[in-house]
DNA sequence: ATGTTC
């Protein structure tokens, strides 16, 4: 593979045998360095090797490896005559993160930490399999496919602010819920509100430093502001969607003649039967992630309320932005000088619309779209703001978080022996767990340094720094 | 990520 440097945060992986386009990837050159040694490069590769990609096959300074495709990639199909995959998506569908803010300060919380952390664990259910917040029958479980978060408010968890805050509303269009198996259907009935495992997490944090006051001041920022940070997706019901649509499209592909240089690339044209089922499927499945962080958003109110005894508006918990981070979406971009309807593939990337972009809420449009990065739960999380430059480069796209640099098992194995809690308590921030082995997987060492992969999308331009979050309270699967 | 290999 050959690899062209383009300037200090941009390397070029040339076209060569089937590659219809170039890679891009975003990294330093200790990082490429890094990654020479995976398989997530020659993925980024296989990805610009699909019929009707545009422009170049995309990687983020968080790329790992992944299922085809690489997470951290960003491929953009054309939606005429390009494909749509479901690897491209990744399991977790609409995976994403939501950030409130309070009207707290940390001397609000100092001496309620552990009440709150506990209270929180009790009022959230986490962990593998976790159900128990919201019991759904058939037939209201599919209107939260066809809804989404706006299901949710009508139910009275929230307020149409959160679906103002909320990526596409809260709500992908053209969702079709009878498309869904009776097995998905099945998982996701107790499953609404719920955690999950693995990176997942809701956490309070503090805001630590502001770099962009101007944007800071448009999404509600101020330093020493109480936050609370979610990370969840669309739990199994997603991940039975991603299953039932595989098994679709490995046998789809096998009838368009089409070579793929891996099978778990498996997709289907965009205009075919298959391609538009699919897509309807997983808008379903995107729907369930948003009004599940919109329930875990309610549970957070409610438990900051009960336990510090105070009224929904002493405690003006808002919704500042949810941003998804594994879809594909159909968006119009410029591409070579003209404006193009396209399918953009993000998995575990985030979009990053620029000031004056429609799509951006009304109250943030000057500045542009907030993105939201999580970090390690040790360290800190960021908020960013997409730029001009990145409509430009990326399809309006960046970076979604730290990025593995340790397999689970290699976390496990440096993990033994220690207790990862106790370290963290050390750090000044406290957790509790639900699953057997989860704080070892998730420990700080497992990530790169959230703060690298930032200052990577910074320099680029495909989006800029605006304010730094400290963890104090945080509670995983 | 995932009722962590129906």
């Amino acid at each position: 593979m050959k690899i062209q440097r383009i300037d200090d945060h941009r390397w070029r992986i040339e076209r060569s045998g089937q590659m219809r386009v170039p890679g891009i990837v975003y990294a330093t050159a200790a990082m490429l360095d890094q990654l020479q040694q995976e398989e997530a490069l020659q993925q980024v590769a296989n990805v610009a090797t699909l019929p009707g990609i545009v422009e170049a096959s995309l990687a983020m300074p968080d790329i790992h490896w992944g299922y085809g495709f690489p997470i951290g990639g960003v491929a953009a199909f054309d939606w005429q005559n390009g494909v749509v995959s479901p690897g491209g998506v990744g399991y977790d569908i609409n995976c994403g993160v939501r950030l409130a803010t309070t009207g707290l300060v940390y001397d609000d919380i100092r001496d309620r930490g552990r009440e709150l952390v506990e209270a929180l664990f009790r009022h959230v259910p986490s962990g593998v399999g976790s159900t128990g917040s919201v019991k759904l029958g058939p037939k209201e479980e599919k209107k939260v496919l066809a809804r989404g978060s706006r299901w949710a408010v009508q139910q009275g968890f929230g307020t149409d602010d959160d679906l103002r805050h909320t990526e596409d509303g809260g709500c992908l269009p053209g969702a079709d819920p009878e498309l869904i198996s009776a097995r998905a259907l099945e998982r996701g009935s107790r499953q609404l509100g719920t955690l999950g495992s693995g990176n997942h997490f809701l956490e309070v944090g503090l805001v630590e430093e502001i770099y962009q006051p101007a944007a800071a001041d448009a999404f509600g920022l101020h330093e020493g502001q109480v936050t609370v940070l979610l990370h969840s997706g669309s739990r199994g019901l997603g991940y039975q969607v991603c299953d039932d649509f595989l098994a679709v499209m490995r046998k789809h592909v096998q009838t368009l003649g089409i070579q793929l240089p891996d099978r778990q690339l498996a997709c289907a044209y965009i205009q075919s039967e298959a391609g538009q089922r699919y897509l309807a499927a997983m808008a379903c499945a995107a729907n369930y992630a948003y009004a599940n962080r919109q329930i875990l958003l309610h549970r957070s109110r409610e438990v900051f309320e009960q336990t510090l005894r105070i009224s929904p508006r002493a405690l003006d918990m808002r919704l500042v932005y949810d941003v998804c981070h594994n879809i594909a979406k159909k968006e119009q971009h410029l591409v070579q000088g003209r404006q193009q309807w396209l399918c953009v593939h993000r998995k575990g990337a985030t979009r990053a619309f620029g000031p004056g972009q429609p799509a951006v809420p009304e109250d943030y449009r000057e500045v542009g779209q907030p993105i939201l990065i999580p970090g390690d739960m040790g360290t800190a999380s960021y908020v960013l703001v997409g730029t001009q430059r990145a409509m430009e480069e990326t399809f309006g796209s960046t970076c979604h978080g730290a990025g593995r640099v340790l397999s689970r098992k290699a976390a496990l194995k440096r993990a033994k022996g220690r207790a990862i809690h106790r370290e963290l308590e050390d750090k000044g921030v406290l957790v509790r767990w639900t699953g057997r082995g989860t704080l070892a997987e998730e420990m700080p060492e497992a990530y790169k340094d959230v703060s690298m992969v930032v200052e990577v999308v910074h320099a680029a331009g495909i989006a800029r720094k605006v304010a730094r979050l400290r963890p104090l309270l945080v509670v995983k699967g």
